[in-house]
DNA sequence: CCCGTTAATGAATCGGCAG
DNA sequence: ACTGCCGATTCATTAACGG
């Protein structure tokens, strides 16, 4: 087991109790049974990279490379994706054991092996989420003019089963792309220039590193701050580095020793950013709850206030219960504020906060905005 | 058997003699038997629009409190995983008999089926020749936020075998991408307007009608002039009225006679393009949209780093997620570079790109240079 | 007829918590 | 596990409407 400088072993502080992830550690062996040895459940997410069909690596050939003709081609072929999909089927098994019930998986892949991969982790349970595409700003061309260019790859995200209640960072999504919700295709360049790991010779360290841009993206949609992350594949790092820098836990399986040992020096160099608080904006969400009744408890409004709708086409009184009272051509509607601004509208539901009003010097203000001076009050 | 006014039986002179399929016809029935009736290896090319299988279970309501329209047709209910695969290794057996041995095969789906779709067409001896990402312009927004956008839908493109010698209009590609090679990623808007077909009540006459722009797209990159295309799910018959348009032969095979008889007035009306201009001319590309979020994700800027305007009257910090966070005799402003420039300044509104300034090497430069370098790379 | 505003809609696997 | 209620949530485009 290979150590990083700032080896931590955070007894996390979750609701049950559970056994830690080793966290912040490589471990250099076979991912399968090193997941598989983890604690059930111990782990946030996991970020996989997994090597693509072997057969097209010529892993799976025949030792001599050869080519079987007629009726057995069909056999071998199928004995190749067997053996594939047997691979996939372990690791994608063993990532289910570590992974808590609520976390979510990412697998990454190409067209050789992504549908495999997306078959059998439906099979096995997992209920996908989306399919993320990576679109390549700078993909290499297709030489030989045979097919289009592949731009792309495709990336699976996936919850343990239909109603898990898994993480999304909605609010950091949108922010991240200009008050727009952030969609099913990402535009990335390839891992190039001084982010690319070269050895002594300039050659690559690592055939398919990839851009911590696109891990960026990835760990902030779907863990928060000092989740544990698990990468099966590790390869040179990308994602340790980019959860150390985004102050995340991981965990790094690798089979190759040699990638292992530039995955954590290059982790060692990482510095993570700045105070945890800019990471982590407050969600609309995760705000405690404020009663309305609290606002006119605390004089905030006066029970017999008249609130309206931005346009004043609906009214209604406030009760000194924090329930409303108000009328239309229906007849009389008494609740909370949710339940009569649906029944004046004639809706099935409403958000009060948003929809009622009240009036301070002539102008109509929401009534979400003194939950907000409450909500200011609560720290 | 539904006719054209039109109605050819061309007899087709290839190399090989074979019978032909009986073109320009839409046969009503199961697509399965009617595939394997058709003569071996007699079409060259198939796009097939098979059910999704979306398992959706309730309604989902818009945050104004309608309802969507989604699909809750009875052809897209399987009772389970293995009763869809069943269905898919069925109809890909069937079109793997009908198509000649170097034709292609097309299938369009979405995360939901693709991956089963795709692993069962390799397990048939199909070769994956390219997965290629219809990328939407106006997809449905996720409206509950949990989730992202689901913009794209993927297709797979498959030769029948792996030395199959397949067609590739490389150039006409080419040519439709202002000279650079038809890269992987297709953007098109979803079919909507006067294209999308309605019934007298202004009811879709069928919830998944693809747009011809991507069939257009499809059949000149993979077929020629005279050509037949064969439909298995043909719907209302955005093939049929695209291959007519292209000089294409074209079979469809749908199993509701009222979507059948909806696409056969629909190609009836159908005027076959001219042959010279069976080429569309390039498209516009328009000026790329780069969220201020994305200079944060690729590392060009680090989060709670320090932004200035030009005469560092005013500063903000940028946080991970793509906002800012600042403050003045006002109080604390949170948001995007525009918004918190505005504040900052007690404007309306403000151009933050312009506003805003990282300091290198003692200097001063505007984030918008950032910008122009992302802009660089997308070409 | 033009312009500004409002409404409609698209292959969608779209809560969570208290009681 | 089930029920009920709180309260959070949308983008691009076209068509219809109103003055």
């Amino acid at each position: 087991m290979l150590k990083t400088p700032e080896t931590r072993t955070d007894s996390k502080t979750k609701s049950k109790v559970r056994e830690a992830a080793p966290a912040n550690r490589i471990l250099v062996g076979d991912c399968v049974s090193l997941m598989r040895d983890l604690p059930a459940g111990s782990v946030d997410m996991v970020f996989a990279d997994p090597p693509y069909n072997l057969q097209l690596s010529g892993d799976l050939m025949r030792p001599n490379h050869t080519r079987v003709d007629g009726v057995d081609e069909e056999w071998d072929r199928f004995a190749d994706f067997a053996t594939y999909d047997r691979f996939t089927r372990d690791w994608l098994g063993a990532a289910r054991h570590a992974l808590k019930d609520d976390g979510t998986l990412w697998v990454i892949g190409s067209y050789h092996n992504i549908f495999r991969v997306g078959a059998i982790l439906q099979d096995l349970g997992y209920w996908i989420l989306n399919d993320i595409i990576w679109r390549k700003t700078n993909p290499m061309p297709n030489f030989r003019g045979k097919r289009f260019t592949n731009a792309h790859e495709t990336m699976i995200w996936a919850a343990k089963s239909q109603d898990a209640k898994y993480f999304f960072a909605y609010e950091a999504m949108k922010n991240l792309n200009e008050e727009l919700q952030m969609r099913s295709d990402w535009l990335f360049p390839l891992c190039t220039g001084s982010e690319r790991l070269r050895d002594a010779d300039g050659n690559k360290a690592h055939p398919t590193q990839k851009p911590e841009a696109l891990l960026y993206r990835v760990l902030s949609s779907s863990t928060r701050v000092g989740d544990t992350v698990l990468d099966p594949f590790f390869g040179t790092g990308t994602t340790g580095a980019v959860a150390k820098r985004l102050r995340r836990n991981w965990i790094g399986i690798e089979r190759e020793k040699t990638y292992a040992e530039v995955a954590l020096s290059r982790i060692g160099q990482v510095e993570p950013a700045a105070e945890a608080e800019l990471l982590e904006p407050p969600t609309k969400r995760s705000q405690p709850r404020v009663p309305f009744g609290w606002l006119v408890e605390r004089g905030l409004l006066q029970p017999g206030t008249t609130l309206y709708d931005t346009r004043r086409r609906h009214s209604a009184r406030i009760k000194a219960d924090g329930t409303l009272v108000g009328a239309n051509h229906l007849g009389e509607h008494n609740g909370s504020i949710h339940k009569v601004g649906a029944a004046m509208q004639g809706l099935p539901a409403c958000n009060g906060w948003t929809f009622w009003h009240y009036v301070e010097g002539g102008q109509l203000a929401p009534i979400d905005m003194l939950r907000q001076r409450v909500i200011a009050e609560m720290h």
